[in-house]
DNA sequence: CTGCTGTTATGACAACTGTCATATCGCTTT
DNA sequence: AAAGCGATATGACAGTTGTCATAACAGCAG
């Protein structure tokens, strides 16, 4: 029986590592390529032509999310599960909307991996249960896209001036923004608005 | 001949199996046990007394430095490698001074662990060099235990005053505590100051 | 066309933040 | 004992932040 051939990506090299060679114990699994990021990641998915591919969100030049839109795209037979260390509902959303058919946090058991690789490739969808349910209650991303952008700056430590000049805004309006940022998620200043929204994936 | 006893600590358990698996494809080293916290790995070191310990920092229960303090103490013969994403100076500083023997970061080809675990266990210390460079010149802690507490704190969106009634103190010493601990960083204000002590692993 | 949403803006005010000078109180060091 | 140091506190001041009311404008759905 021909192996279910399997690109990785993650750009912790030393991971990486680790992560094919547990998926290398498996009888029927083959990792055909490596990928220190979304762009390598996406050549390798090209060149092998990969069952399915495994990767992280948080990576250089390209994250994960885009990456799973863009095999969507070009490259529609290779079905793409996210292993990544973040349970937040956003990325989980922006993960399926991206079209991945999986999504698996760092801190499950190690044997799952090769589990929901084989589910994938089999065409079934394999989501964290726990994180799908809290996707669910914690409700859509109630951020507008500037509002992102400003909290995303003042949580960065800029102030409202240094925001506005660098959006080309007034200074009063970055701070309607955070404002309406702060009592959106119910916070009490920029700084925890900042923090709540980092913990979900909204930013 | 007989194979280097190592034991594995590391919260994210997927890449706990993915590590214990990248180690035993090595013909001279054997995984006798792995652990999901700090605590479960002084209880393994007790148990096993491996001839290495490989540890992430930043873990629950207890972090990998206070833990190689610990194994330092209480079982000597083990040597302790630490594996960590963070390139932080302060880190490394307190990982050193808890007599650990290896510092590794995850973004280092995974050949290297084999390989570190191997000089370690000869006796040698492993250190990554840029990191070392690094610690050098970005000189020691300047904050104090305080000014670290505060900051900490203010980090997180506490404000002053309820940074004050935690801490027992009144909100005008917390104000001249962050003062300080901005002008210490070089930092405008409290968020960026808070952002850079961590990026050196001083938070 | 009308209402709704998102973007941008202004002004005013209270609250919070950052800075500085100064002071007290224990504890060391000399 | 005197000097110095670190931790804590106070008061004053300017600057920043958070809130609210209000408004103009564009685009889009009904």
């Amino acid at each position: 029986m021909k192996k279910i051939q399997v690109v990785v990506a993650e750009d912790q090299a030393m991971v990486l590592g680790a992560l094919a060679a547990l998926l290398e114990t498996e009888p029927d699994i083959a990792v055909c390529a490596r990928a220190a990021n979304g762009r390598e990641a996406l050549t390798a998915v090209g060149k092998h032509k990969p069952d399915v591919l495994v990767t992280d969100i948080e990576m250089p030049e390209m994250t994960g999310l885009t990456l799973a839109g863009e095999v969507r795209e070009r490259y529609p037979q290779t079905r793409v599960v996210i292993l990544t260390t973040f349970a937040r509902p956003g990325y989980l959303r922006r993960a399926l909307d991206a079209g991945a058919k999986g999504y698996l946090l760092k801190d499950r058991p190690s044997a799952e991996l090769a589990d929901a690789v084989r589910r994938v490739n089999q065409g079934l969808r394999v989501v964290d249960p726990d994180l799908a349910l809290e996707a669910w209650d914690s409700g859509p991303d109630p951020l507008t896209e500037r509002e992102r952008q400003i909290l995303w700056r003042a949580g960065e430590g800029k102030s409202s001036g240094e925001i506005a000049e660098e959006l080309h805004l007034s200074e009063g309006t970055v701070r309607n923004y955070l404002s309406e940022a702060i009592s959106k998620l119910g916070a009490s200043n920029r700084v925890e608005a900042a923090r709540l929204a980092r913990a979900k994936g909204w930013l």
